[in-house]
DNA sequence: TGTACACGTGTCTTCGTCAG
DNA sequence: CTGACGAAGACACGTGTACA
């Protein structure tokens, strides 16, 4: 089976600073229907194992990733492009993504000629050629290349520990991250390190007894065995440049491409273009032989500008990759598509700032305003759409027109209304003689209301955005200091939360294993932890036997307390996935914290058993993402991931609220996971509503269980799933 | 020949205005 | 009051070119 991606986790997507850390509806809706048959979702679980934890995978067992029931990640890039432009019910773009089979594509053919073989990319770094099965020094091959293992996000790590011939030093697909620091060294906009995808490289590489250091691997990775091809970082492809006397100093560039050896065959092609078939030997990459029934751009003779020409008209010709949701394009210049209607947007650079220079029913008439304004401003010289014999007898009119206009002038001579904004302050706009401030939040506007002044509706649109979008305000506000005490105080703590949870920046949890092997993670006798389970706390049989409702619920060690309080938003969790509403009990029906917490001596000393994690001790899980969650704020997305993910029993909880209150959460006993190589638990404070209401004193452990999906919460390569764990205090 | 940077374009998102 | 629409901003990406 193989897991196809939402258009939200494109690579593109990923990248996207801007949208690291949010999470959007039409992304869940995507991600549900994408993803609805690839059992991925957290199910219910039925023998007190924490639901959202079928998966149990051992440090290191590579199984895991495809064989235990978790789907594999997208293999196909081509596929999976087209999947997730079809999952949107968007229209389709205009490129064929049916990609050619001769390897002479510009965005990447199959370099390997096989028709099933996945494309290797930056993206989906290929496993290890240690791998068995893995062949990838075969470039005519017919069978490509068997399933990557991994998703980008781990397959960089992989990517870095798979250069050489000496396989992957885990030794079957595990990742380790070789700077040390687990997943942490990968930088939320860090794309991974081109893997060397090839046995020649492989054979370049390593020293003559095939080994090679780390450092060296990383130093290497980013060159090319073939000549002409370049590895670009930041685009995070290979980049093709030919050079050949009649080309000049600078050559040409021919292209970028997802592969090292689409690469290096487009920079074969090109040479032949360029030398002739009886010249070009000597510097191809590959025997010519190999391109006998290539056809080749003609090329010999020609100036470096036709040569740049034919090059970029070769290009043109080949179906485009798009990472990005893009709907549909325009092939002129300056003209692109106006999403929410059926209309072409043109655009053009004026005097160095993007300008629209209106909407048209066809791409042809944008095209055209666009070389009119292009020609009022460089003449002759301008680049156009048309040929510019076209525009001959109005190059002297429209110069006379439109040069030396102001931008919103130019606007104005083609019947483009220029944005005149009313108040200098963000977000505050003149309405009917008074001052609107207006917060839009998912496209929607959340705050609207009017004032007498200019500066009361700035001061109030910054009060708004404090409000709606506390941790993007600081860039949108007017005024420096108009945090509100609060939400300033929200903020800093949970700046410190984060850097408590020893989160790198990148929003990736450090892994378990230093943890462990530094011995900071020990079980409730001192003993170190390796391989643990909590022990449930209370079963249905305890709570009948307290009096309470015997707990029917398919979870069967999660149990839930509720009293006044209300932990749980409207609409929310009701053991979702449980057992339909009938077995978990409902607000104020048991307080099972009240009857086991205040009433008991002392901790409910659980059933120790060798090597568990304190056994008999409460456990809650939480998820920290929602515990911002307010009556008076929207649902936030983690919360409504929540409910889609069906975190059955969990407990939404709120600690702030905790304090001082009724108990009102739902408690969830569990069994840990063992601990895999990339999990990671973090000691935290004890929140105010453990220390308060467990009775005793606790500490409390975060874990963080990395699966190797895709995540949806941080749109990394990896999956968190948060266990906060409320103990007795141990060694503190 | 390889690498890095600058710049222009395409697309998506946000913001301001206006009309129902 | 609300939503639609248009303009501008933000960002990703492709290309050209300078330089080591």
């Amino acid at each position: 089976m193989s897991l196809q991606l939402p258009p939200a986790f494109t690579p593109s997507a990923l990248n996207n600073s801007h949208h690291d850390r949010m999470f959007k509806q039409e992304d869940m809706a995507a991600a549900a229907g994408s993803m609805g048959s690839a059992h991925w979702m957290l199910q219910p679980s039925s023998n007190n194992v924490l639901p959202g934890f079928p998966y149990q995978p051992a440090a290191g067992d590579s199984s895991f990733h495809e064989g235990n029931g978790v789907p594999s990640p997208p293999l196909n890039m081509a596929s999976y492009q087209a999947h997730s432009t079809a999952g949107q019910g968007a229209p389709q773009a205009p490129y064929s993504l049916d990609l050619p089979p001769a390897p002479s594509s510009h965005y990447d053919t199959q370099p390997n000629g096989g028709a099933t073989g996945p494309r290797t990319s930056p993206f989906i770094v290929p496993s290890s050629p240690s791998l068995p099965g893995y062949n990838c020094n075969s470039p005519g091959s017919s069978g490509g290349n068997p399933p990557a293992p991994q998703y980008f996000g781990l397959g960089s790590t992989l990517a870095n520990n798979s250069t050489g011939g000496n396989g992957v030093a885990s030794g079957s697909g595990t990742y380790r991250d070789v700077k040390g620091g687990g997943l942490c060294g990968l930088g939320a906009h860090e794309m991974p390190l081109p893997a060397i995808t090839t046995g020649r490289q492989a054979n370049l590489d390593a020293g003559p007894s095939g080994a090679e250091s780390p450092v060296a691997e990383t130093q290497q990775v980013f060159r090319s065995q073939y000549r002409g091809v370049s590895y670009d970082k930041k685009k995070r492809k290979w980049r093709v440049q030919i050079k050949v006397a009649a080309l000049g100093k600078s050559g040409v560039s021919v292209g970028y491409f997802d592969t090292e050896d689409s690469a290096a065959r487009a920079y074969d092609r090109a040479a032949i273009g360029l030398l002739g078939r009886q010249n070009c030997r000597a510097i191809l990459n590959f025997p010519i032989e190999e391109y006998d029934h290539d056809s080749v751009p003609e090329l010999v003779g020609k100036t470096r500008e036709e040569v740049k020409a034919t090059l970029k008209s070769e290009r043109a010709k080949l179906p485009r990759r798009r990472l990005t949701n893009r709907r549909r394009t325009s092939k002129y210049l300056g003209v692109g598509s106006s999403n929410r209607k059926n209309q072409w947007q043109a655009r053009i650079l004026y005097h160095g700032k993007v300008t629209h220079l209106g909407y048209y029913r066809t791409e042809e008439e944008a095209a055209r305003v666009y070389d009119k304004v292009s020609i009022s401003l460089h003449g002759e010289n301008a680049q156009t759409n048309f040929p510019i014999d076209q525009y001959s007898s109005e190059v002297v009119a429209l110069q006379a027109k439109l040069s030396g206009l102001t931008r919103e002038e130019l606007q104005r001579a083609l019947g483009v209304k220029p944005m005149d904004k009313s108040s200098k302050y963000r977000g505050v706009s003149k309405k009917k003689g008074k001052w609107e401030a207006k917060v839009v939040v998912n496209r929607k506007w959340a705050y609207r209301e009017l004032f007498d002044t200019e500066v009361e509706a700035a001061r109030a649109y910054d009060r708004a955005v404090w409000r709606l979008k506390p941790k993007e305000a600081k860039s949108y506000v007017n005024f420096k200091d108009s945090c509100p005490p609060d939400v300033a105080d929200m903020l800093r703590k949970a700046e410190k939360e984060e850097r408590g949870l020893a989160v790198h920046p990148t929003g990736l949890p450090l892994t378990a294993k230093p943890l462990i092997d530094a011995g900071l993670l020990f079980d409730e006798e001192g003993v170190s932890i390796k391989s643990n389970t909590m022990q449930k706390v209370f079963s249905a049989s305890d709570l009948a036997s307290l009096g309470g409702p015997a707990g029917s619920s398919d979870l069967g060690g999660v149990t839930s307390a509720s009293g006044s309080g209300d932990a749980v938003p409207s609409g929310g969790q009701e053991a979702a996935g449980g057992d339909g509403g009938g077995g978990m009990p409902r607000r104020g029906s048991y307080n099972a914290l009240s009857a086991l917490g205040d009433t008991a001596a002392g901790p409910i000393r659980g059933r120790m058993t060798g090597g568990s994690l304190h056994g008999g001790m409460r456990s809650v899980q939480s998820v920290p993402h929602l515990q911002s969650y307010g009556r008076d704020e929207p649902p936030s997305p983690m919360y409504q991931h929540a409910q889609q993910r069906q975190y059955s029993g969990q407990i939404l909880q709120r600690p702030s609220s905790f304090a001082g209150q009724r108990h009102s959460e739902q408690r969830v006993s569990f069994d840990l996971p063992p601990l895999g190589e990339q999990d990671v638990a973090v000691k935290q404070e004890p929140q105010a509503w453990q220390a308060s209401n467990m009775g005793y004193p606790v500490s409390t452990w975060t874990v963080y269980k990395h699966l190797c999906l895709q995540c949806l919460w941080c749109k990394v390569g990896v999956r968190h799933t948060v266990w906060t764990a409320a103990l007795p205090c141990m060694a503190d």
